[in-house]
RNA sequence: GGAGGAUUAGCUCAGUUGGUUGGAGCACCUGCCUUACAAGCAGGGGGCCAUAGGUUCGAGUCCUAUAUCCUCCACCA
């Protein structure tokens, strides 16, 4: 082995040999299923560090369950990604100076597919590079033919159960990308604007009401003024008509309880470009017209405004109507404005024809599956689910028509005012709905339509529901609770057993990671520089469950130093291979104490707790295998016992590392680690004793070393000792680097430390320069004692308290007791 | 407005169903190039666990307030 690590050496090749020999492959009848789909990722872009993460994890329970003896299936798959999609597309095709628009549908489409590919194609290479295990063999995309196959056959078979219609409502619109977007894809943000204030005129008269809003460039669409009905302020004026004050119309004063009194004047006027505003113009029966169009610039409808954007309208609206007094005052607001989630465009709430998914029904199927703990998906951490669920409760129906071309063409047709919905055409003079379904549509399909449905396959039968999704909190809304009320209605079963849910990854600030703040990271140039083990271990190990992780390259430089210690480890190991021995008590220690992490590990691995996994598994490796027993192995080598211990830490290892742990393994063994059994606890290897030898032993071996520095003691000075157990005399003389001066049954021996209860390697020493002070040892220990004996003494304790935990004390009250026997006699 | 988090060492974070003397990494101090590793070894210092009450034999952990910060949801014009 080279002297030191190198990730780029380790971990070149690894993948190609892992691809060649089909270690990735599913399908194992033999054994047991363990299936995990891949939320997949949009083929627009690359791979950010929170996929590196969310794949990272998925990957760790994929080989740990490999190991485990599973017939594991990861599934790999990509997004179509609609909108994002067709936006980045539409750059691309601009760029070249064509217009996406003119080139048409079927043209337009070729395109789509090659950057599809091209992208999809970096995604792999991602893939590859950060050592996923995923069978290929399996790969899907939300927009390949089986996909398509079920989100028709899902669509219709909602629409007939009346789950999905069409309907003419207040949509999100967003002007750039010109389709319609869904609720949870508007992003609210905090926007600086003015809350105008509009004199609303009584005809032939100088009174008038006062109406705020911040919106002027919607006021040509004002048809009524709204004022609550229990506003003593209105009373007599609800019935009467104002002039609206940019078309000049007469409008009428109406009432509705959805009126804050206090807000504002009271009194809000209605256009066609608010929901609310919507709901009640059509409660009241009053025309609504819009003056917006689907570009975001007024219509005809606004008079000379029109073709103006709706930033110009509102400059030009306000200074008109100020001209003409109709203004009292503009004040400084700050409020909640929606925008794109994909082009960040300012969304108008527009009146179209749209297709909706009718949620009651649907969302009232989940809450019942998630009150019965039997049938419920196990959310990990628990406390997402609440969020699911508040969310479920209050749902408003689904939009899920978009007017771009890539994606899930809406299996609709047309003739006159007849609408059919059907796959194939109904005949010539029918035509097909333009529009597309909203991506999350199939993705909500995914952990079904990727093993087949809408056809019954065996991999269905065997992997499905998925044993575990990965994945983000940030997607919730958009993809788990959907994926789980289709999978209800459509397999009539929850679509994975368990979700484990993570958070997002941050800057070294703590600041989300986005473009707009240009503070992402590249996991590719992570695993450039460290490695992919570096980064996997990083990611997958340092946040507790569900909690955000901070990135953080020196935490990146110190796994990989931690991988440069197993390195060496190795090293150490490789270079001591034939040194057959009986087991020593520093064998028996070790194994016994690998033994229990084994069983703590396995637990955790199980629970998914990675975090915890990852320090145990840093803790055993560095502090009892490298600083321990390596070192005792020095004194007395095992080559069994070290072998078998590294090889055992490195499988453990695999899940997280695969890259490393398989270059050690393979260097040893000339086989795949990925072909070997994770370690298992064995009850036989029950070395108490042994243990607690070696770990007293310890206990005095850092004691001497602390007075050794405390005290400048070099090899001039003397610290001497007698033992009767040679073999503990050569750990000690080896640990304490003292050979030459030990002697044996020193009768002046002064001063003595009990070191275990075993007779036979009681330890004596003393140290010839009268200069070690015990007093403040004592003192803390007489206080210990104290409290010891107050608890002990404490009747309620002594009664209420465990009966285990209550003997520990007692046991740790004895030792102190000896100890400070032991010093007093000095 | 509603909901979910967070607050523990200088920094970043762990802390299991409450168990009595709260951990890790980094940083810091001291001494070491000891034949796996100086990207290392050995040792050490450093915490009123945000605040105030409560429950309990016992609280970082459970309950109730308060403060500060973060995130999500929601149609206040």
């Amino acid at each position: 082995m080279e002297k030191k690590y190198d990730h780029r050496l380790v971990e070149y090749g690894k993948y190609d040999y892992w691809l060649k020999n089909d270690l990735f492959k599913s399908g194992d009848l033999n054994k047991k299923p363990f299936s995990i789909v891949i939320p997949p990722p949009n083929v627009t872009g690359k791979l950010h560090l929170g996929h590196a993460w969310d794949t990272s994890l998925q990957d760790i329970i994929a080989r740990y369950k490999r190991l485990k003896g599973y017939d594991v299936l990861w599934l790999p798959g990509m997004d179509h990604a609609g909108v994002a999609t067709q936006a980045k597309i539409d750059a691309r095709l601009k760029e070249q100076g064509i217009n996406p628009k003119s080139i048409g549908r079927d043209k337009w489409m070729e395109y789509a597919w090659s950057y599809k590919e091209e992208y999809a194609n970096i995604i792999r290479k991602q893939w590859s590079n950060l050592g996923l295990s995923l069978d290929y063999s399996k790969e899907r995309f939300t927009l390949d033919e089986g996909s398509s196959n079920a989100v028709n056959k899902v669509f219709i078979d909602l629409y007939n159960k009346g789950y999905i219609y069409r309907g003419t409502k207040p949509i999100n619109w967003d002007p750039i990308a010109k389709t319609a977007l869904s609720n949870i894809e508007v992003i609210y943000k905090k926007t600086k604007g003015n809350m105008y204030y509009f004199k609303y005129m009584f005809p032939n008269s100088d009174q008038y009401i006062e109406v705020a809003t911040t919106r002027p460039e919607t006021m040509a669409s004002d048809k009524a003024v709204v004022v609550n009905p229990k506003d003593d302020r209105y009373k007599n004026i609800v019935g009467k008509s104002v002039i609206s004050p940019l078309r000049k119309e007469l409008i009428p004063v109406i009432t509705d309880e959805y009126i804050d009194i206090s807000f504002g004047t009271g009194a809000m006027k209605c256009s066609a470009h608010a929901i609310d505003d919507f709901d009640i113009l059509k409660k009241n029966n009053i025309e609504i017209v819009e003056s917006i169009d689907t570009n975001g610039i007024l219509n005809d409808y606004a008079l000379e405004f029109s073709g103006l954007t709706r930033e110009e309208a509102r400059i030009k609206i306000v200074e008109k109507l100020n001209k003409e007094g109709l203004i009292t005052k503009i004040e400084d607001y700050n409020h909640e404005v929606g925008y794109s989630e994909r082009t960040d465009a300012v969304i108008e709430i527009m009146i179209m024809p749209q297709w909706f998914v009718k949620m009651d029904g649907l969302s009232k199927a989940l809450l019942d599956v998630q009150s019965d703990k039997e049938k419920k998906v196990k959310f990990v951490t628990s406390r997402f689910e609440k969020i699911l669920i508040n969310w479920m409760i209050s749902i408003q129906d689904w939009c899920i028509s978009r007017q771009v071309w890539w994606g899930h063409r809406i299996p609709a047709w047309y003739k006159d005012d007849q609408v059919k919905v059907q796959i194939e055409s109904p005949g010539l003079e029918w035509t097909q709905d333009e529009d597309v379904l909203d991506t999350w549509f199939s993705s909500a399909l995914w952990p079904f339509s990727t093993l087949g449905f809408p056809n019954k396959t065996n991999d269905l039968e065997r992997y499905f529901p998925i044993d575990i999704m990965v994945t983000g909190y940030d997607i919730i809304f958009f993809w788990v609770a959907r994926m789980m009320f289709q999978s209800i209605e459509f397999m009539n079963n929850i679509p994975f057993k368990e979700v484990l849910i993570h958070g997002l990854v941050r800057d070294k600030n703590g600041k989300k990671m986005s473009k707009s703040l240009g503070n992402g990271i590249d996991p590719m140039d992570v695993i450039e520089k460290y490695g992919a083990d570096s980064l996997r271990y990083f990611i997958t190990t340092n946040t507790a469950q569900g909690m955000d992780l901070r990135y953080d390259e020196e935490k990146i430089k110190s796994t990989w130093n931690f991988i440069n210690k197993i390195w060496n480890a190795s090293r150490y190991v490789e270079m001591n291979l034939n040194n057959e021995s009986e087991l020593s008590v520093i064998d028996k220690w070790i194994l016994f104490k690998f033994n229990n992490k084994v069983k703590s590990i396995t637990k955790n691995m199980d629970k998914y707790d990675f975090q915890n996994v990852g320090s145990e598994l840093y803790e055993f490796i560095w502090n009892d295998f490298c600083d321990w027993y390596i070192e005792l192995s020095k004194v007395h080598l095992n080559s069994k016992v070290l072998k078998y211990i590294l090889f055992s830490i490195l499988k453990m290892l695999h899940p997280f590392m695969p890259f490393v742990t398989e270059d050690i393994y393979m260097n040893f063994e000339n086989k795949s680690i990925m072909l070997e059994e994770y370690p298992k606890y064995d009850k036989e290897l029950n070395y108490k004793n042994e243990y607690k030898l070696i770990e007293d032993l310890k206990e005095y071996i850092i004691k001497v070393r602390n007075i050794k520095l405390e005290y400048s003691i070099t090899k001039d000075a003397l610290i001497e000792y007698t033992c009767k157990d040679e073999f503990v005399l050569k750990i000690l003389n080896k640990l304490l680097k003292l050979d030459d001066y030990f002697k044996y049954n020193d009768e002046n021996m002064n001063k003595i430390s009990i070191i275990s209860d075993n007779k036979d390697i009681t330890i004596n020493y003393y140290i010839n320069e009268n200069v070690i002070d015990d007093t403040k040892e004592i003192e803390e220990l007489k206080l210990s004692i104290e409290r010891r004996k107050k608890l002990l003494s404490n009747e309620g304790y002594v009664n209420k308290a465990p009966k285990n935990i209550v003997e520990e004390e007692r046991l740790k009250l004895e030792e102190e007791l000896i100890k400070l026997n032991n010093l007093e006699a000095k």
